[in-house]
DNA sequence: GTCTATATGCCGATAGAC
DNA sequence: GTCTATCGGCATATAGAC
């Protein structure tokens, strides 16, 4: 049995995160999760009071991970902001390669009801931006984030959706860019 | 009356695109596009096979446009390869903000029936990969490449998608991002 | 907490007449 | 080239019994 039958919600969310990663959120329908979780679609309605608010906390929880590997990062990596930039940017790619689906849904969301509240992410990058701010001077360091979020953001976007199609290492080009960047700051 | 229906091909495809641009692509139905040229839903299939073969146009259309700004920006640019990486990485910008909507959609759309050939984004960018070759050396001018994309692609994704809510001077922050990362490479 | 039954609605697509 | 009629399917959500 791929998945257990006892239904309370994590559970329910946790597969529903499953099925997303597996084949996408379009797909999803109540009634496959219901059937992934051996029950009927209307029970789920006991649990969660609609779809919207489903894919709200899966949203929610797929941003809450993303900070935590953040902050798995900056707690291993050498203390220089160079070195602390570098992990951070490194572990947001590799947390979005490993979480395609859910990663990409929770970045494009644009419905408040499936949507975290929208300073989330903004928010929860404020510890970066203190490094960011060693590197670039203080009165840039907003933009200099910014630019940072947007750089990882895009390549990892660009590379998910396959538009990365001549070949070439993926993982070097990603490290160049963002040494270059990093080094486009430093003057 | 918003919209002719005078209906050949590209009627249908123009109509298409400017309600997706007004309320999104999910939203939009055959019906409702029907009702938009004043004729009736089976009445498209006279024209186009199926509605991804429609979204297939429509996606190509947008990608062709995007690469025509390119050239446009470049053939009124200074000659100097960090003025033309400059126009092109803004024009690139000022498309996808004049067309959040069918811009996200090329973009994103991962469906092959439809979606334009893979390999047409980095195609068409290729172009742009001799003035990279001329900043960072040719070695380095296909990672080079990806990461202005990355850059410019995540930027305006995360600004499209609201993400950017701290406020401050989008406009400013983007030019100082493509900035330093082009200065980043010329060393 | 789960079920059956059902309301309600929408959608893409085809057949065949005009 | 457009129409009417219709097939076939699927989805979210509710009501009410067990």
């Amino acid at each position: 049995m791929p998945y257990p039958s006892q239904t309370d919600r994590p559970t329910i969310i946790a597969t529903a995160r499953t099925l997303i990663e597996d084949n996408g959120v379009e797909p999803l329908t109540l009634t496959d999760l219901a059937a992934a979780l051996g029950i009927k679609a209307p029970s789920l309605y006991r649990h969660v009071p609609n779809k919207a608010a489903l894919l709200l906390a899966i949203n929610e929880l797929t941003l809450q991970e993303l900070f935590d590997a953040f902050a798995a990062a900056l707690a291993t990596a050498p203390a220089d902001p160079h070195s602390q930039l570098q992990a951070v940017l490194h572990s947001y790619r590799t947390f979005a390669l490993a979480h395609p689906q859910t990663y990409s849904l929770a970045l494009t969301t644009t419905d408040p009801n499936e949507r975290p509240d929208a300073h989330q992410l903004e928010q929860m990058v404020l510890p970066i931006q203190a490094i960011m701010a060693a590197i670039s001077g203080t009165e840039q360091s907003l933009p200099a984030l910014r630019g940072a979020l947007a750089l990882v953001h895009g390549f990892v976007m660009l590379e998910l959706k396959g538009q990365f199609q001549r070949g070439g290492d993926l993982n070097a080009a990603f490290a160049a860019a963002v040494n270059a960047y990093i080094r486009g700051w430093q003057v």
